[in-house]
DNA sequence: CAGATACTACTAAATATTTAGATAAAAAAC
DNA sequence: GTTTTTTATCTAAATATTTAGTAGTATCTG
């Protein structure tokens, strides 16, 4: 096991779910995966993992458990983005929006959120 | 092997090196690595897989061969990003710019920066 | 030229990750 | 109430990734 701090990538695939869903079963989940969908003992090996590294807790439910994120996506993002940012953009935050600006549409409503955040922060 | 354009964590530190030397030895990269380094014959694998991969190419050099990028690092960073900004800020560049102002300290230069690439946009 | 060194290719061992079978218990369906 | 379905645990097989040993060849050093 690399980092208890870090998810695989089928481990990731299931916080994603979960995320999305606040919480829920492992079969909840199976519902949301792409086809082919893996088999109920495969999705249920992850969910044992995420538990042990500390992502999800689990509540009884009905006859088996709901299981909700015990990391938010914010705080597992921090890793993630700030690893990003430094691999690929130098530690710029403006390398990264130049980058997006080239590569990805933004709409004009995203352009003027973005100007606010900017106003937001020079205020300080 | 799980996806051909994609690198695993290993092959990613390799590309990193590479990348900021622009071109290299195998030796070369490895001066560059972190302590415990590896031994050469284990980055020279993940040379070979690179190679097959297409993310790298070789030229002779004095009696051995030097390495360089076939895959520049933006290049690379348009997959790597565009999967983050989907995963984590549901697709939207202002997501991400506000994240990243709450958890990075962004310089008055880098505001600048960021003002003038949304006004470049907007004039657009 | 003989021995040491630097380098690559080939191969395989070690480890991590992913997948899922077998089993068991509880609930649902008939 | 027996059978089927749903759920979870435990275990292990399959696969992917990482690490590195061995061998071979070319260059360098004396």
């Amino acid at each position: 096991m690399r980092n208890q701090n870090e998810l695989t990538r089928g481990e990731e695939e299931i916080m994603h779910i979960l995320w999305r869903l606040g919480k829920g079963t492992i079969s909840n989940v199976i519902e949301l995966m792409a086809e082919p969908k893996p088999k109920y003992t495969t999705v249920a090996t992850f969910f044992k993992i995420l538990e042990n590294k500390g992502f999800i807790t689990r509540e009884a439910k009905g006859r088996g458990f709901e299981y909700i994120p015990a990391v938010e996506r914010e705080e597992y993002a921090k890793n993630i983005a700030k690893n990003m940012l430094h691999s690929y953009f130098d530690g710029s935050v403006s390398n990264m929006v130049s980058f997006f600006s080239k590569h990805e549409n933004i709409s004009v409503q995203e352009l003027d959120q973005i100007y606010e955040i900017i106003e937001k922060i020079k205020k300080q």
